[in-house]
RNA sequence: GUCCCCAUCGUCUAGUCGGCCUAGGACACCGCGCUUUCAAUGCGGCAACACGGGUUCGAAUCCCGUUGGGGACGCCA
């Protein structure tokens, strides 16, 4: 079996898993798992400041959640100092790159204000005598290594933008080990694809600028190039890069909103890659099958939360009870009641709730807003929403009539509530319809919300009351009484 | 600023190396139907080849330029 297929996923412990990183540890899995090859993850925290285990365990949690399982790994870098080290020896002792006695933050740092950070490091290292920098380096003098950057220009082939070609100019002679013996990103990264025999290097697009940079370091080492796949980097609304101003940027909050990770799987593979047909929902064995570098795009694309909510819906009303019960007990746990509602309500009850509900929830933050809206006290009243159904007397005149039936009725079942009310309506000679309308709107303050009846009977006796006593007031209240 | 990359409906995109595109699908939005319950569902509608030059019998598809957007320019990754 050689030749066969070897990607990796190469986070930096910085953060948690946030969308970016996700869709490109879903593209290398899916790859991985199209070929039948080897998905390794390596964690990248070389820099010894910004990691920690906090973050690498978010991320491994943001894999898990989306069901993406690694084949090898995870390997640190942090834990493979020698191998660079020794990378870097060999490269020194050929010339391939000199010892640099420049402080780290000599020329550049003075840019304060101008946005434009813009200087290369002039090299002046470089014509240094190898045996005298040598010398000084062992007599303890701190100094990096740096690549020296050759003349002529780097060219590679990326599987998504095609051919990539720049100016050995425009290159600078970067660090390869620092001060302080860490090996920067462009060394880990290649020395860790060399001996983790990686195959196809997939990763974002912000790193194409980058690539030259390790090809230069491959040709160096006298290695042949693993394949280039570039990834369009994902956006914003307003089209810029991804970022906690835009909400949630973690993948993990997306599951705490309640998105199923088989839908926000299925969204991520359609963001920069398409089957090349019509189709969208596709299911984890779909998305193997068809998924290929071919058929990914070079546009950057947006992240549009509409069309997330719209796959959530479409994974939810075909999710199992227990799936869907999962997520309405972490709302309902979330607002402390989900005890007090069980008990209230015998089992089937509750399950038949949940079964009514699993085909009306579309939009998971309408979703669970209703739940909370259910459950707890804290629901507010939509005026102008309930006003469109039914003037405010009027609505009172009716919640007025049901408060005192129901003080009396034991008997609060789905039937008899439904009974009553189309009762009520019907003698007072409004439609059904109209006065349902308004007192969801009333009980639950949602615009959307489970059938009427669902909500009242869910809700239990008393608490209906509660809220219908609230209701009157608050219009009683508007009308100055 | 320098270099690299990208450019189809508001958004995700299809458009296999020019003709079958009067540009297709999905989300969102609007309308209608179904349900004497919003939603869901069904049907329909609105809506795009950034601009300007070429090349060609013929260009969304090829070339050049302009504009716009993104990325990279660290002893961060």
């Amino acid at each position: 079996m050689k030749n066969s297929v070897r990607v990796r996923f190469a986070p930096s412990p910085t953060g948690y898993l946030h969308v970016g990183g996700a869709r490109t540890a879903l593209f290398n899995w899916l790859f991985a798992r199209h070929h039948g090859g080897k998905l390794i993850l390596r964690i990248e925290d070389t820099d010894l400041s910004r990691s920690s285990d906090e973050m690498v365990e978010g991320i491994l949690e943001g894999m898990r959640w989306l069901g993406l399982a690694w084949d090898e790994g995870p390997f640190f870098q942090s834990q493979r100092f020698e191998r660079y080290r020794v990378f870097t020896a060999e490269l020194l002792e050929k010339g391939l790159a000199y010892r640099c006695f420049c402080r780290p933050d000599s020329p550049a740092a003075a840019d304060a204000n101008g946005e434009i950070p813009s200087w290369s490091y002039d090299r002046r290292c470089r014509a240094l005598e190898p045996s005298e920098a040598r010398r000084r380096a062992e007599a303890g003098e701190p100094c990096a290594a740096r690549f020296r950057v050759p003349e002529g220009k780097t060219a590679y082939r990326d599987q998504v933008y095609g051919d990539i070609e720049v100016e050995n100019e425009q290159v600078e002679d970067f660090v390869l080990l620092r001060s302080d013996g860490m090996p920067t990103y462009h060394l880990g990264v290649v020395v860790d694809d060399l001996d983790m025999q990686i195959t196809h290097v997939i990763r974002g697009a912000d790193h194409i600028s980058n690539t030259p940079k390790q090809v230069l370091l491959y040709r160096a080492a006298d290695k042949p190039l693993p394949e280039f796949a570039h990834l369009p980097l994902i956006l914003g609304p307003d089209k810029q890069r991804l970022s906690k101003r835009h909400g949630a940027t973690s993948v993990m909050a997306y599951s705490e909103m309640g998105y199923l990770p088989e839908a926000f799987f299925n969204f991520l593979a359609l963001l920069g890659w398409s089957p090349g047909d019509d189709r969208e929902l596709l299911s984890r064995d779909e998305l193997i099958s068809l998924f290929s570098l071919e058929r990914v795009g070079k546009a950057n694309a947006v992240f549009g939360i509409d069309k997330l909510d719209w796959f959530n819906s479409q994974y939810l009303t075909r999710c199992d009870t227990a799936t869907l019960g999962g997520i309405v007990s972490r709302e309902l746990y979330a607002a402390g009641v989900w005890r007090d509602s069980t008990e209230a309500l015998p089992e089937e009850g509750m399950h038949r709730t949940l079964e009514l509900l699993k085909p009306r929830a579309r939009k998971i933050g309408d979703f669970s807003g209703r739940f909370r809206a259910f459950f707890t006290d804290d629901f507010s009243y939509d005026e102008a929403a309930a006003a469109k159904f039914l003037s405010d007397s009027r609505l009172r005149g009716f919640v007025r009539s049901l408060i005192e039936r129901y003080r009396e009725d034991d008997q609060f079942t789905l039937g008899s509530t439904e009974k009553h009310l189309r009762g009520l309506a019907e003698r007072e000679g409004v439609k059904p319809a109209l006065l349902m309308h308004a007192l969801r709107v009333g009980l639950t303050g949602q615009g959307v919300a489970p059938g009427l009846f669902d909500v009242m009977v869910t809700l239990g006796r008393s608490r209906t009351l509660n809220r219908l006593e609230r209701l009157c007031s608050r219009l009683a209240g508007k009308n100055g009484e």
